[in-house]
DNA sequence: TCAACATACGGAACGCCGTTCCGTTTGCCA
DNA sequence: TGGCAAACGGAACGGCGTTCCGTATGTTGA
């Protein structure tokens, strides 16, 4: 299940019944999709899954993009928030930058195609591209600030997110392969040699 | 350029001379092409290019994947002979470890979307993920063997090997994007802590 | 030199994809 | 209830990798 529109604006148009009702099945059929076949589950599939024709699906989202962040909105939105919330609770900036990355790690790796999709080069992906790094890079930043002396200073925010993002790749697919693993490689690689 | 067939087999069933022109000027073409918009450059260009049918291109190259592979044969023996060669004029293994891993990056940077090829879950590039791990996957695992003691123990050459490719995705697309540091923080994170 | 045959070629055609377009249907309000 | 904006459905388009088969050509033995 992923809730209704509750979107921004206050000065919502108001749409007509059935449009709303098949936003949200469109939402749960291609929550349903990307479960049982991945983010890149034909679109084709997601409209037969709503019982809705294929110029419904693109009505609602104008891409395929505009559907996943649809779809994930409010795990990305948990996420950002817990970074502020780590830093309070968690002993150093340094474990509070840790776990943070590790929740982030953790939403990659149970969606099965969302990392490659994140950095795959194509056109057709760079709002959901944008729309991660919009959100997460500014909470990762506050993260690296704070941690500022334990870590090394030349590297950036956007590169860190993007380097997890990366290593997020093909998780799942080969148990000899631990994305985890290597991020917490990375992390380690991060801090500076006493 | 690249050279043409001096292939396996000491039993080659001769083949017709315009076959032989034709795999040749493939092959350069697919360079060029690869060189010019990337490994996935369609194979209607790269016929094109070559100045021949499609039918010709999968007569000589079954999938795209044989095709790459071909291409990149030459560079990719080169950095496996590289292994032993470091190990023995570099200081310490971790040393060398840390150098040819460089070249296996500087590699990879330069072959645009070579590296989401590797790891894309796609079946057509099955064959082209396989010859990389066969190849360089036993050379990573020599290096890490003989730098045992100075590095941490529960990585796979195979695992570092497909984090390092992964980190190499999206190289070159976005300045603020620097894979080689990435790569160097996860070689640092291999090492153990004093 | 010249068949004749295996070999190799070219490109139309197929299936799958994301996306667009437009004729039809349906909810809503006066 | 009539009419109209809003929303729907799915045929159609362009691009992709790949397959298939009728045609052309190099080779070779007579």
């Amino acid at each position: 299940m992923v809730d209704s529109d509750s979107e921004a604006g206050p000065a919502a148009p108001r749409r007509r019944a059935d449009a709303r009702r098949n936003q949200q099945t469109l939402l749960d059929a291609a929550a349903a999709a990307f479960i049982a076949s991945g983010v890149d589950a034909p679109v084709r599939d997601i409209a037969a899954r709503a019982g809705v024709g294929i110029g419904t699906i693109y009505r609602h989202f104008p891409t395929r993009a505009d559907l996943i962040v649809a779809v994930y909105r409010h795990q990305v939105e948990a996420c950002a928030a817990a970074g502020p919330t780590l830093l309070a609770s968690a002993g150093t900036p340094h474990a509070a930058l840790a776990r943070w990355i590790n929740l982030f790690v953790d939403f990659l790796v149970t969606k099965h195609g969302l990392a490659e999709a994140l950095q795959s080069g194509d056109a057709a992906f760079e709002t959901l591209h944008a729309y991660f790094l919009e959100r997460l890079v500014p909470v990762c930043a506050r993260l690296l600030d704070a941690a500022a002396g334990e870590i090394r200073e030349d590297v950036e925010a956007l590169e860190l997110m993007r380097g997890v993002g990366n290593l997020c790749i093909g998780a799942g697919k080969d148990p000899r392969y631990d994305a985890r693993r290597m991020v917490e490689l990375l992390i380690a690689g991060l801090r500076v040699r006493r």
